[in-house]
DNA sequence: ATGAAAGCGCTAACAG
DNA sequence: CTGTTAGCGCTTTCAT
């Protein structure tokens, strides 16, 4: 016992004085600017929130401290105490598309604006145990949650479910939403897509497909509209993602040297098409007349590069603004009308403009 | 006072029972695993961190009832107690340049191996306030940090040093670095590229360049090294971030519409340098016999679209490796020997191959 | 406009 | 191998 303590011995068999050391983070706590300013904690946890519940005079004392200090909050525990992060999660496959780049881009900048901020985690394409990587991700304890695609485990919906959180399906359009959409179809570009080449008289068709969810649904619908029309494809291919420039031209070689020669062929993505346009270039065809392109997304790099170029085009900055107003909207308490957003596509056909 | 209570009545001057409300978040919580189990939280918690001190009989009945009832932990909470959040913030200029995606993909691959995950912060290019991007990333308190570049603004070095976790700065070099470093030269990039050029004998020179930092360094150590050689760049034209294609176009035509007529156009990116080759091309411009161009990156959509074009080649994701592999050390308490790595570039030129 | 008390859900430290 | 105790740094509720 500290017997040189001048204070008379206390109640000792209470259950006692801390046995075990504080671990301190080293880092400045909101208690130590409280100190400093001479007011009390939560003072200056309203401060920092709430500042218009504080006097001016306190305020300017606290922000003095606050800034002489370099006082970084705590977020953890901020989040632990109030149970809001100001997280919020979104699942894409891969950061090697500028397809989903284009659409988180916007969507980080809205929520970055409300002091939202984004977290991606990366599925990796063959989708490695989304359920996994959600769980991972929930146990940050996200305000919103950003999901690229509506397919998903049954176990994944129950936790999705049981997170209560808001959360927006993006890229893809469902029946069945969990809470609110923002795509469009993939089914109808397919059918739009076979019906716009066909319609230009094209008979002899070939594809090359990413090994992408999405992108089988597009093509599936392609071949579906083409077979009502009582065409086959001559030749398809299905390449590895993420899609490169060098795989478009491969396939392009792969389509020729089996000897297919079809008149257009349908592709997954622009980078792809802008592959197989390179190559079909280099080997001295003249596109449109000899072989025919289509991609889809309508990316800026292929437009620029090759305008003969038939493309979709999809509005992925939209994607990610319409998602990032829909789920601030719901973060702020506010009810949607409707919940499912349908932004549709266009086909754009330079080459017969 | 309750005098319902049919325990005796305590000591009710002791400040207190709970005069507070609990606010349950509505998820299940580490207490509510460890009744189910039979067991006390603590040892709920070494079974899901460190099973291995965990009985496996105890183990499996753990896991039993955290898969029915599918609990998830909740990491602000853990974080806060252990002082480990198992997050590695990254601030990068924006999503829209390929280069950056390319060393996030797998460094954000690396750290998510070892349960770290990666959050980005975007400083955008004209790097809106540096400072404030970072405190709100250290109010998160990552456990490591990856910092786009060297040059910092003295408060951000402050709240730098004294955040205490390891950082690695990527994409450069310097004399002073923070702690780790992962980069190249962009000052002998520039040089070598200059030298490069003259020595193959081109003497008219032109120059598109990105508002980048980096970019401008590179362009800056270009105009020099020409100097030394006695040559001027003939036109030099500034584009805005992030650069596009069409931005490419656009300042090719720019360069031969005033008038100049260069023998090379040195570009920041080969994103600028495709656009111009693609404008070349559709003005019936031989390359590299009539316009040469040179780029920086080696992206593959420019390698393989038009080979004529020179580059620098850069492995971006090494640099991404290099700074996941490190900071994996650091975190693990290992000692690193050479915390400065120059991951260098070389140029390729494959129209002279 | 400010404060006191309690506790968010978890883990470190020590004890057995 | 398992439990007890305390506390991480913040915000909530209620009181003044």
């Amino acid at each position: 016992m500290d017997s040189s303590s001048p204070t008379p011995p206390t109640d000792a068999s209470k259950s006692g004085r801390p046995k075990v050391a504080a671990r301190s983070t080293g880092n400045l706590t909101l208690d130590d600017v409280s100190k400093l300013a001479g007011v009390s904690p939560i003072t200056v946890s309203r401060a920092l929130n709430h500042p218009e519940l504080v006097a001016s005079e306190t305020l300017a004392a606290i922000r003095r401290v606050v800034t002489e200090t370099g006082y970084v909050p705590n977020l953890l525990a901020g989040g632990l105490a109030s149970n809001r992060s100001r997280l919020v999660a979104a699942i894409i496959p891969t950061l090697g598309n500028a397809m989903f780049i284009d659409t988180m881009q916007p969507l980080n900048d809205m929520l970055a604006q409300q002091d939202y901020r984004l977290v991606l985690g990366l599925s990796g394409f063959p989708r490695a145990d989304e359920d996994e990587l959600l769980k991972g991700m929930l146990s940050r304890r996200p305000d919103a949650l950003v999901l690229t695609g509506v397919r998903h485990s049954s176990s994944t919906r129950l936790r999705l479910r049981a997170a209560r959180i808001p959360i927006v399906e993006i890229w893809d359009l469902t029946p069945e939403p969990l809470d609110l959409v923002v795509g469009f179809s993939h089914v109808r570009v397919g059918g739009a897509a076979a019906l716009h080449l066909y319609g230009k008289g094209y008979r002899r068709f070939a594809s090359v497909c990413a090994h992408d969810e999405r992108a089988r649904v597009r093509h599936a619908a392609f071949v579906n509209t083409l077979g009502e029309h009582g065409i086959n494809l001559e030749s398809m291919h299905e390449v590895q993602t993420p899609t490169t420039v060098r795989m478009g031209r491969e396939s392009f070689a792969r389509v020729f040297n089996e000897g297919s020669r079809p008149e257009v062929i349908f592709c997954s993505s622009d980078v792809l098409a802008h592959g197989l346009l390179a190559e079909a270039q280099s080997r001295g065809l003249k596109v449109p007349d000899d072989v025919a392109v289509m991609g889809f997304a309508d990316l800026d790099f292929a437009a620029y590069t090759f305008p003969a170029l038939t493309t979709v085009h999809v509005d992925r900055g939209a994607i990610g603004r319409m998602a990032g107003e829909m789920l601030l909207a719901r973060l702020d308490g506010k009810i949607i009308e409707s919940p499912v957003v349908d932004v549709g596509f266009h086909i754009v056909d330079r080459a017969s403009a």
